[in-house]
DNA sequence: TGTTTTGTACTACTTATTTTAATACAGATA
DNA sequence: TATCTGTATTAAAATAAGTAGTACAAAACA
């Protein structure tokens, strides 16, 4: 999987290659038990420190999507936990997102289909309504 | 309506104030023409500096939530813009929190579930399914 | 054995962010 | 006039965040 970082984005680069990872695997372009670029190898790639990209697994790894090996690099993880729900981070990142959806005019249908496309078609899903 | 700080948040106190305000317009505790307290004295009541309470509102001001009034403080806006559709960067951050529910096992019909109860009853959602 | 590759721990540097602070000012109000 | 509003300005301090450099241990392999 490639992955693209902006340079002028406000997001920094480690939250990049995580985000971009986390979706990759939701995706199904990163399969579980899969091998991830050695740290070095993505950091060339990017032309950034390794040790960015390292932050990025180290995170990856703390929330249970990759494990450490260190043979052949970092892995997807085989099974995940499927928590059964949203964290309390995200969860309060949603309520704020349904707050500013509501008050743009966005109804709730509107929203729930947008999501359900974001579930079934990721990648195509447009913003504009 | 009461703002509430969360001392220990790693989100920085004048976003807390902005997320609370915009929530509570959204789930009709603030209703349009509402003044605001004045930022000196919500300063006071949180025990803060009215500059960070001054922050906040100019944010708010800035992206249409709250205009200007210079005789009693504050007001929530009457029109809102409804600008139909979510800004590029909501929309970013609601693929990546669609992925992250994704692989904690949560399915598209719970997700749009858990929004429309968000919508409905603010408030009231709880976390865990 | 020696070499290479892996992740990681530790440290450091730089930059950005956040919060507080001290004033000052203009418009509105009583 | 006196007092209330928001706002502009500037500064300072503290904290946090991002990125990078070096060194090291475990594993793999020729």
């Amino acid at each position: 999987m490639v992955i693209a970082i902006k340079e002028d984005s406000d997001i920094p680069i480690y939250l990049q290659i995580r985000n971009q990872i986390v979706q990759g695997i939701a995706q199904g372009k990163l399969l579980p038990g899969e091998h991830l670029p050695p740290v070095r190898a993505l950091a060339e790639e990017i032309g950034i420190n390794f040790m960015t990209v390292n932050k990025a697994y180290q995170l990856l790894k703390q929330e249970g999507y990759l494990i450490s090996d260190r043979r052949k690099g970092a892995r997807i993880r085989e099974e995940f936990p499927l928590a059964g729900g949203l964290s309390a981070e995200t969860f309060e990142l949603l309520k704020q997102i349904v707050s500013e959806a509501q008050l743009r005019g966005v109804s709730a249908g509107e929203f729930c289909e947008l999501c359900t496309k974001m579930y079934e078609e990721p990648g195509t899903v447009p913003r504009t309504k």
